[in-house]
DNA sequence: CGATGCATGTAAGCTGTTACATGATTGC
DNA sequence: GCAATCATGTAACAGCTTACATGCATCG
C-alpha cells in the first residue's frame, strides 16, 4: 500500500469524518481552515481525488438525478486502512522536524535591515500575531469538545503555537532593543 | 523588482552573510539547519542561482585556476534591495499563517485509530520530540549570542517551538487519557 | 433575469525532488 | 591507488498554483 502525501491524508481524513462529502465541500473546509497551508486549489484536489478513486482508497457514487454533478465521496476499507498508516507515520524523527516558518527563517537576516527598522517590523509583525491568535481562540471556541473531541485538540494545537509564537517575537524584541548599544 | 520566493529569500540571505559562498557551502548550510524544510536538492540550488543570477540578484566570480570549478557567489546591491524587501513581506498575515505541521493536522484525525494505539503513538512522539528538543538546543549553544547575534535568534525560536510542540502533545495525551471514559 | 454561489474539471507553468552524470581533491 | 567527499550540473518527474471553462441553482 502507497504512502499517502501530506496533502492526500488530510483529504482521506476529511472523507472519513464527513462522508458522504463532496470534493467542493472538502475544498471549503480546506479553505476555512485557520492554517491553510493550502489554497485547496481545484488543480490539486480534482486530479488528487481521481488517484484516491482510482487506487480504491475512496468511493464516489454517481447520482444522475443531481443537477449539479455533485459526486459525494466516501472511505473504503482500504481508504481507513491508509489513513491509519498516514497518521502513525508521524512516528518518523524527519516527518516531525520538517515543519517550516517563515517567521523564524527571516529572523536569521534581520540584521539586513536597519536597527530602526529592524524594531518597526517586528512590532507590526507582533499585532499581525496578535490578531492570528485571536482568529485561533475563536476556530476553538466554534470547535468545541463537546462537538468533536479531535477537532477540538487540532484547534487548540493552532492556539498553542500562535501563542508560542508570540513569546518568541516578543523575547526576540527586547533582544534587538538591548542591542542597541 | 520581483518578489523572492522563500527558497530564494534565504538562499540570498545566506549568500549576503557567507560571501564569497560557493553554491555547495550553501546547500550544505540549508542541509545542517535543525528545521530542514528543504532538502536543498542540487537540482533546486542550481536552477535558482542562475535565474538569481541573471537577473542581478547576486554575482558569481569565475576563478578559472580553481581546479574544482567553485564559483564563489556574492550578493549585489540589487541582491541586497531584494532581500531587504523579502524580510519585510513577513508583515503579511497570509504569510504569517501559512506554517503547517504534520503533527498538528494528523490530530484531526487520531479518532481513526483505537483509544490505546492513540495513547502509544502520542508516547512515542513525545520522545521523539524530546530528541529533537534537544538538537535544537545544541544548535543554540552551536550559535551563541557572540558569534551572531541574528544566527542566535533564529535558533533560538526553534527551540520555542520544540517546546511548544511538547507542552501540545502533553496537554493531547492526558485529555486522551480522560476521553477513556 | 441576472448576479452570486455551488460544483466539477482542465491546461499551462513553476518549483521542488530524485536520480544520475561528471570530474577534482583529500585522506588513508 | 582507491574511497569518500567536494563541487557542479542536468533530465525526468511529481505536485501544487493560477487561470480558465462549463453549467446548475438560488436569491433578490
Amino acid at each position: 500500500m502507497r504512502k499517502l502525501s501530506e496533502l492526500e491524508g488530510v483529504a482521506v481524513g476529511i472523507i472519513s469524518k464527513r462522508q458522504p462529502c463532496t470534493a467542493y465541500a472538502l475544498r471549503m473546509e480546506l479553505k476555512a481552515s485557520p492554517s491553510s497551508h493550502w489554497r485547496a486549489s481545484a488543480g490539486a484536489i480534482y486530479p488528487l481525488l481521481s488517484r484516491l478513486e482510482d487506487e480504491g482508497l475512496i468511493r464516489s457514487t454517481d447520482d444522475s438525478s443531481d443537477g449539479r454533478g455533485r459526486r459525494p465521496l466516501s472511505i473504503t476499507r482500504e481508504g481507513k486502512k491508509a489513513l491509519k498508516a498516514w497518521i502513525k507515520e508521524i512516528a518518523n524523527p524527519t516527518l516531525l522536524s520538517e515543519i517550516f516558518d517563515p517567521l523564524r527563517s527571516r529572523m536569521f537576516f534581520l540584521g539586513a535591515l536597519a536597527h530602526k527598522e529592524q524594531i518597526a517590523l517586528a512590532e507590526r509583525v507582533l499585532t499581525d500575531l496578535a490578531l492570528h491568535l485571536e482568529n485561533s481562540r475563536q476556530y476553538v471556541r466554534q470547535n468545541p469538545v463537546s462537538d468533536d473531541f479531535f477537532e477540538h485538540l487540532g484547534a487548540v494545537g493552532g492556539v498553542i503555537n500562535a501563542e508560542s509564537r508570540i513569546k518568541y517575537l516578543k523575547t526576540v524584541l527586547t533582544q534587538i532593543r538591548e542591542q542597541q548599544t
